[in-house]
DNA sequence: TGGCTAATATAGTCACCCAG
DNA sequence: CTGGGTGACTATATTAGCCA
């Protein structure tokens, strides 16, 4: 019989760099002067983080350096009126990649309704007559009656800002998918228009994969809601001038619910996560560490209650004079919905070769993580506050905006 | 817009840590 | 053995960039 041998740890303990910080030192008198001055922060690492985290939920954290009052946080809230995409987490989950996801998150925002501002990639700016009345941007309809967007493959790739190849590959994924119908229209109205429709039955789907919602399992089955108001149409009002589009993924309550236009009580609303285009551009146009930067700056964003009283940021734990969040890659993945290595890779990214974010590892639940360190991200404020000033960045971002508001 | 190719990013897997 | 972590590797998928 093999005796057991007991696991032995092989790699050294990570150390811990103070270099890059300005000391301060803990008020404690359970350490030796030498032992603070070699490490300041002594006292601090005996607690661990959700220890710590625990403290400042009770509270305002003071922090030195925090995102939260720096002065280009405004520049990526949804609140404000700049452009992003929302993606939802349920689409994050169901489609892996993240320009696919990009891609269709931005899609959705077509087949959204018009008056809907907050959150979504629109400047609320007016851009042709009428415009904010309709009940979905998307007003083309192909031969089969469908309400669909007409649009060109290059004209997409300026809106996303992403090559034109990539659109294409990727609507070809999607379509593959059976998400949505490509098509081209040879009427006049449209001429080599490439028109894009929206399959309700598979998106919602999608949504009830991730969600459990029972409203979109039962909508598109047959009999449901949806078969019904399409037996409604083909008797009553096909014929009628007015109303030629055929009902499906937007008259959905699926699509209500998956993108939160539902204000029913009692139910949980759908999470996701807000893509601001100025981290887009600066993460070079790559969508993955773009889709976890905005992540992990969430968590740094201002708890807001009712009546817009700030709570202060979501991150609480307080290590070395500055507010980090535990955030592992598994966790992350199942935040945005990203594989689990792409999270990786993204991190490795954003903290080795761009500086954006700043790690370092601590334990932060002795039980759970089974006496291992755990990642700890905080935003480094004084690159992402350069980057987000750099006029190279506006110029781009003006020429999103503008291909965006140019009218169809 | 279509098609091509080289370059790059990603998904998936494995190995390892550690203490209850 | 388990489960929540880490890092590294590689085959394959995706993408940039060019030209017609």
């Amino acid at each position: 019989m093999i005796p057991k041998t007991k696991n032995k740890r092989q790699v050294a303990p990570r150390k811990i760099s103070y270099s890059n910080e300005i000391h301060g030192f803990p008020e404690s008198d359970n350490f030796s002067t030498e032992e603070l001055k070699s490490n300041p922060f002594a006292h601090e690492d005996l607690i661990e983080s959700r220890s710590l985290a625990h403290e400042g939920r009770k509270g305002l954290v003071p922090s030195k350096n925090p995102w939260h009052e720096s002065p280009q946080y405004r520049l990526l809230s949804p609140e404000e009126p700049n452009t992003g995409i929302w993606i939802p987490r349920w689409l994050g989950h169901g489609i892996g990649n993240a320009n696919r996801t990009r891609i269709l998150a931005w899609l959705l925002w077509w087949f959204d309704e018009e008056s809907t501002r907050s959150r979504f990639a629109d400047r609320g700016v007016e851009r042709f007559p009428g415009y904010g009345r309709e009940l979905c941007r998307a007003r083309a309809k192909n031969a089969n009656h469908d309400r669909c967007l007409g649009t060109t493959y290059t004209r997409l790739a300026q809106e996303v800002n992403l090559s034109k190849t990539t659109v294409k590959g990727q609507l070809q994924a999607l379509a593959e998918r059976g998400l949505i119908q490509i098509s081209r229209n040879d009427s006049r109205q449209h001429d080599g228009d490439l028109l894009i429709t929206m399959c309700g039955p598979q998106l919602a789907d999608l949504y009830y994969q991730f969600s459990k919602d029972k409203i979109a399992k039962d909508e598109f089955e047959e009999n449901g809601p949806h078969a019904q108001r399409l037996s409604r149409w083909e008797n009553d009002v096909k014929d009628l001038c007015k109303a030629r589009i055929k009902p499906g993924w937007f008259e959905s309550n699926t699509r209500r619910r998956a993108l939160n236009r539902d204000s029913q009580a009692n139910f949980p609303t759908s999470k996701g996560t807000w893509v601001p285009d100025y981290l887009f551009l600066i993460c070079d146009k790559k969508s993955a560490p773009a889709w976890v930067l905005s992540q992990v700056l969430w968590w740094f964003s201002d708890r807001v209650t009712r009546d817009a009283i700030s709570l202060g940021p979501r991150a609480c734990i307080k290590r070395h004079r500055h507010l980090w969040i535990a955030k592992s890659s598994r966790q992350l993945n199942q935040e945005i919905g990203l594989p689990e290595s792409t999270v990786r890779t993204s991190l490795n990214y954003l903290i080795g070769e761009r500086q954006l974010l700043t790690f370092d590892k601590w334990i932060y639940d002795r039980k759970r993580d089974r006496s291992q360190p755990m990642t700890h991200l905080r935003p480094n404020v004084p690159v992402l506050e350069q980057l987000l000033s750099n006029s190279d960045i506006h110029d781009e971002l003006l020429d999103m905006e503008m291909t965006r508001l140019y009218p169809y």
